[in-house]
DNA sequence: CAGGATTCTCTAACT
DNA sequence: GAGAATCCTG
């Protein structure tokens, strides 16, 4: 074992204790990965058959990455360990177990658009206002349910549940759940949170079944553990309850996944449930430079609800932060992008070196833009997935119809797709239909001989059901490439993005080309089943399973020197050499739907512990004063984060211009202590949207304050904007959105032009040219 | 009923 | 600004 030389005495004592319970608190860059992966090898080196040993993470990019190290340690042997998120692996258990409770094995993965459209659906049929019963709010309070492993029956006796939802005026959310739930069951289908109430629900409900995967699972560790919730607890402890030999590796101070019912008592129980538990700290951070790790550890102060831990480094003390302020989204964009390519310049960097952060994913399109620009290659990791894209999510739905024509999703999306003359007051009929007889919509088209309603499209219903039921034939004879062919091309998809020749329409057939030959990657492929070691049929059946819970295309791209673009979320467990993050800006990071509560806040914090301890040696921060968002141009302020940052650690860049703009946000900027001046934390929340104020105010008001709302003026039609280099004080202007105004005062110059206008309804407004809709009158 | 035009809505992260 | 929902017309 010579790779235990490569530990510290803290880590190489956490990879050699290999019996009994075990958890290790890791801070950042703290060779956890390494711990874990030495563990697994540690385990398997002592006579530990592979098949015996389950690892579970959190995400798909860290179960394939950390499956990579292991086998670059105990060779291929590793691809027989059981190791995936907790969601892929006990999809796999629930193919084998789920006939115990009533579910087929090829049942279907709903993903979140899936179990949007069914609320929709059940809200329309309970003739619910869906303003009332908003279908995201409704999947979140059945999702928390599950990960709290309340049934729909148990919801429906929750007395405190009860008054909860009757006190919110939404007394029908159990009747919803349950509908939903019933319906799903109909469809053989299951979303991402049954994976896992419905694994517990056999684990309790069947000994057997128990005492198999507990004999089974005679090693099992989790990673982030932090960011498991209770669902996912409670499995653990059943599986681990008879050998108890269970190691988890978790921080608290990476816990960002409390918005999904994560919770960080199951790290702070750990030692109250196995008594003789062995506890590790790793507390030497091997990745990031001095200034890194104190500007962290500085942010990270700040939240209350923490473990006790220091994290400290060796390594150098490195440069300061850069911090860059940029007046609009797209010139930071364009600032990040330059900083890259002078940094590229002086250290010789490659592309694959930097790496851009951002709290939301719709910030990624001014960085595309300023990166193809500047001519540097770029690579967004994760966002909007292949397998989201509208056909590829059509042709997976007659994929998934041929293999379980139960699915009511599936169903719904294609029946009149390509267009069949099969329209809503048909699909109405048949929905009635199949909640009064309590069967699924496909067992509807069977029967629909029965059912006057159908008469009128009784023909086309028919032609549709026989050809469904062609692909069932099709599929039982052939492999997944074979069938996916035919029904590409017998249900007109192929054809009918064929015909349409605009670029979109162009791209869209290259997405079912490449879909359709990933198949066939597929099927060329072998697999070996880690249940029982045969080959695994390459089925459609299968095909779709295997791709059901990705979300990333994490298909290898040839070009592998580029800048890597991604959320802060995804970015967990990556490093990089020189780390951008953006955004900076109160309302977007801390997220404006955080600032209702301190949990909620310090989980915005602990992000962004988790964005800046990605840098390995040059970390730069940036932020804009304006931003687009929700199509709109907004005033920002500075992230409150940027002043938790110990000043002597940062470096910040000259401002462009010093007035300020818009509501003169900075107007005191040069005067204030510390780089950005005082926190501005107790102040209340203010919108600072440029003009009207839109959206909504935020959900977690807790003092019930009431936040004026004011409608956004609507937009004049027909306006073509005017030039307006030409503009001077005293012009009468309109505007595309506040009417007519008197031009008072105008300052700037290039794109920081701005003009101070009097609407004759809308009062004062400043307002910049660049962006602005005006003509003058 | 289909398909286009228009209006409305929603804007947090991931499985 | 994009995608969904709704309206409108043939």
């Amino acid at each position: 074992m010579d790779y235990l030389k490569d530990l510290n005495p803290e880590q190489r004592a956490a990879v050699e204790c290999t019996e009994g319970p075990v958890m290790i608190v890791a801070g950042a860059g703290s060779g956890k990965t390494r711990v874990l992966t030495y563990r697994i090898a540690n385990i398997m080196q002592k006579g530990t058959d592979p098949f015996n040993i389950l690892s579970l993470t959190f995400t798909n990019k860290a179960a394939r990455e950390m499956r990579e190290r292991i086998e670059s340690v105990v060779g291929p042997e590793a691809r027989n360990l059981w190791m995936g998120t907790f969601h892929s692996v006990f999809a796999k258990l629930l193919r084998y177990e789920a006939h115990r409770i009533g579910y087929p094995g090829n049942f279907t993965i709903y993903d979140t658009d899936d179990s949007k459209s069914l609320i929709k659906s059940i809200l329309k049929e309970m003739e619910l206002d869906d303003k009332v019963y908003k279908p995201s709010m409704v999947l979140s309070r059945i999702s928390s349910a599950k990960n709290n492993l309340i049934s729909p029956d148990g919801y429906a006796q929750d007395a405190e549940i009860k008054d909860n939802d009757a006190s919110a005026q939404r007394p029908l959310l159990g009747e919803i759940y349950s509908r939903y739930q019933n319906r799903c069951f109909k469809s053989g289908a299951m979303d991402f949170d049954d994976l896992l109430f419905n694994t517990n629900k056999i684990l309790k409900q069947f000994p057997d079944a128990l005492i198999k995967y507990q004999t089974k699972f005679k090693y099992i560790l989790v990673d982030e553990y932090q960011d498991t919730n209770y669902s996912q607890y409670v499995i653990v402890r059943r599986l681990a309850a008879r050998h108890e030999n269970i190691c988890v590796v978790g921080d608290d101070a990476q816990s960002i996944y409390a918005f999904r019912g994560a919770t960080i008592e199951n790290i702070l129980n750990f030692k109250k449930d196995y008594k003789d538990a062995k506890i590790f700290k790793l507390e030497q951070n091997y990745r990031s430079t001095q200034t890194i790790v104190q500007a962290s550890g500085g942010v990270i102060k700040n939240n209350k609800d923490q473990l006790q831990k220091e994290v400290w480094t060796d390594n150098v003390q490195g440069d300061k932060i850069k911090v860059l302020r940029a007046i609009s989204d797209n010139e930071e964009a364009k600032l990040v992008a330059e900083n890259v390519f002078e940094h590229k310049m002086l250290h010789h960097a490659y592309n694959k070196d930097f790496a851009v952060l951002y709290r939301t994913n719709s910030q990624s399109r001014a960085l595309e833009e300023a990166f193809r620009r500047a001519n540097i290659g770029y690579k967004i990791v994760g966002g909007m997935s292949f397998y989201q894209r509208k056909e590829i999510k059509d042709l997976l739905a007659y994929y998934r119809l041929t293999v379980n024509p139960n699915d009511e999703e599936a169903l719904k999306r294609v029946i009149n797709y390509p267009a069949r003359g099969i329209g809503d007051t048909t699909m109405s009929y048949i929905i009635a239909i199949a909640g009064a007889k309590n069967i699924s919509l496909w067992e509807v088209l069977q029967t629909a001989e029965n059912h006057a309603d159908l008469k009128s499209a009784y023909k086309k219903l028919t032609d549709f059901r026989a050809l469904i039921q062609s692909f069932i034939i099709e599929n039982r004879k052939n492999n997944a490439y074979d069938t996916a062919m035919y029904v590409a091309k017998y249900s007109g998809i192929l054809k009918h993005l064929y015909d349409d020749k605009s670029v979109e329409g162009m791209a869209r057939y290259e997405n079912i080309e490449e879909l359709l030959s990933g198949i066939k990657e597929f099927v060329e492929e072998d697999e070996v089943s880690l249940y029982d070691n045969e080959p695994m049929p390459r089925t459609l059946e299968f095909y779709l399973q295997n791709i059901a819970l990705l979300t990333d295309n994490q298909k290898d791209e040839n070009d592998t020197d580029v800048v890597q673009m991604m959320t802060i979320h995804s970015s967990k467990g990556l490093e990089f050499d020189n780390l951008f993050v953006v955004g900076l800006e109160e309302n977007l990071f801390p997220s404006q739907m955080s600032l209702g509560s301190r949990a909620e806040l310090e989980e915005e914090r602990r992000l962004f512990y988790v964005a800046i301890t990605r840098a390995r040696k040059k970390l730069t921060l940036s932020f804009a004063t304006t931003r687009f968002r929700f199509g709109t141009l907004l005033n920002c302020e500075p992230s409150r984060f940027l002043n938790e940052i110990d000043p002597s650690l940062v470096d910040m860049q000259a401002p462009t211009f010093k007035s300020g703009i818009g509501n003169f946000v900075f107007d005191d900027f040069e005067n204030r202590s510390g780089f950005l001046g005082q926190k501005s934390a107790e102040k209340p929340y203010m919108p600072n949207q440029v003009g009207a104020f839109k959206g909504k105010p935020p959900i977690n008001n807790p003092i019930g304050k009431i936040i004026p709302k004011h409608p956004t003026p609507p937009a004049i039609k027909d306006f073509i904007p005017e030039d307006t280099s030409k503009l001077e004080a005293g012009m009468q202007v309109q505007h595309m959105r506040f009417g007519n105004g008197k031009v008072i005062e105008l300052d700037g110059k290039g794109d920081e032009r701005k003009a101070t206008i009097e609407f004759d309804q809308y009062g004062s407004k400043k307002i910049i040219l660049k962006f602005a809709k005006l003509r003058i009158v």
